[in-house]
Parts: structure tokens; sequence; C-alpha cells
DNA sequence: CGGCATCCACATGGATACTG
DNA sequence: CAGTATCCATGTGGATGCCG
């Protein structure tokens, strides 16, 4: 893993251009951090596999984020097989390079958030 | 600021409890972050203050964001003078613990990111 | 000043089914 | 296995205007 990737150009909302915003804008959608942290831990990733490590997301979901992903710049799709057929999802230089955000973001859920107890799973 | 707020209780959309989804699920949203991150940097705000820091956003929108960050316990308002009429937004020790996070993000989007160009500006 | 009301467009995401 | 297709409900955000 290289340790400088790329710079990369968004562009952002407001009036003046903002890190955190377009940070947010890159990593801000519900799944995103989550599949990121998935290919952090495990590696490089199939499809399904991937889908199952991120619980409850669909594959339409998951498809989309995957591709914005892309997009962005922060994930690799590779075809490695076609018969039978399979595809690689891994990380690129850029999106490895969010790890602390990402580790920091677990840390702070970890520490600050309590998970649900049976009680609160009934009243949901 | 106290270093350990009371933890959160948070249900999470997938079957198991998950500290990423959940942290994302609650500064997910586009201008958590920003809005956050101006109560640390400029402490305690009023409305109109916030929402020239937090460039582009419309006063609808922050308004909902401050809800929201308040129903979720990481931001306290407090109405501090009734004529002229003047509020105070503020982070709870639980907001204000996410300041870790938060600066991971903006050092991320120092680092890797790229302030987009004139030129840039134009082709939008 | 600090909003809320209204309206509307578009994005997001979930369920289900189906395909090469 | 790795998706796509379809449909649909809800969410999100922007514009504008008004109010105490």
């Amino acid at each position: 893993m290289s340790d400088s990737p790329e710079k990369l150009s968004v562009w952002c909302a407001g009036e003046e251009w903002c890190p955190i915003t377009t940070t947010a804008s890159l990593i801000g959608k519900k799944w995103h951090p989550v599949i990121i942290h998935r290919l952090l831990e495990n590696g490089p990733s199939g499809f399904n596999e991937l889908k199952e490590d991120v619980d409850g997301i669909s594959s339409k979901v998951l498809s989309d984020s995957l591709e914005d992903l892309q997009e962005k710049g922060l994930v690799d799709r590779e075809v490695i097989n076609e018969q039978p057929f399979r595809v690689n999802y891994s990380l690129t230089d850029l999106g490895a390079s969010l790890e602390p955000v990402i580790s920091e973001m677990a840390a702070w859920g970890q520490r600050y958030l309590e998970e649900p107890t049976e009680s609160d799973e009934a009243t949901q």
C-alpha cells in the first residue's frame, strides 16, 4: 500500500471548498463506511462475501454503493474469473488511506454507543 | 468537558448491532459533520452564526439537522434571551467526544482531496 | 434574530423477482 | 456467483416566503 495516493478532486456544495463537507460527501452515505471497514478488515472480497459481511444490505444497494465508491476512486473492481464468474472488490490506495477515519468511527461507536438490549429490540 | 459522557443507545438497521453502522447513522448525514466541526472550532453559536459558518446550508436544512442532532443527544439548544430572541447551540459531552472522528475526517480531506481549481469550477 | 410553513424535485433504499 | 430490473415508499434538500 502506497502512502501517497493521488489526490482526488471533488466539487463541493457550498461556495467555499471545505475538506469536511467534501469528505462527508464521499463516505457520508449510509453504507459506505461499513463497506470500507469490511474491505479493510477482511481484505479483497467477492460480491456475496461482502454482502454477508455487511449485515442487512440488499444486493441492489450494495451494487449501487460499490458503483459509487468506484466512481469516487475508493474501490477497485476486478473480474478474476469468467466461468465461474468471480469478481474481486478491493480498496484503492486512496480508499485504504481512509483507515484512520474509519477506525476512529468504529472506536467511537464502541466507546460511546450502547448495544441495544432485547427489550430495546422489542420496542422497535 | 467530561471525558465519559453517558452512552447512547441507538438501534441499527441490520440484524447484528454494528458500531460503524450506528456511528454512521448518527453523523452520516450531509451536514452533520460540518455542523459538529464548527461547534467544536468556534464554540457555542447562534442559529445565523452557525448558518454563516456552515457555508451553503439553507435555514430549513440547518433547522432540521440541528433538531436531528438534538434528538440524538449530540447537540444542546438553549434559549438565552427572549427579547431580543437569542438561542445558543452547543455540543453535549457526547457530541464533543466526536472530536477525534471529525478531526480525522478533516485531516483526511486536507491530505487527500484537492481543492477544485477555477477551471473545475467552470465545468460544474 | 431564529426560525417554521409550504412546495417540490430528486436521491436513497428496500422488497422481490429474475438473469447470464 | 454477481449482479440487473422493477416498483415503490420514504428521505433529503433546496427555494421562497412569512412570522413573532
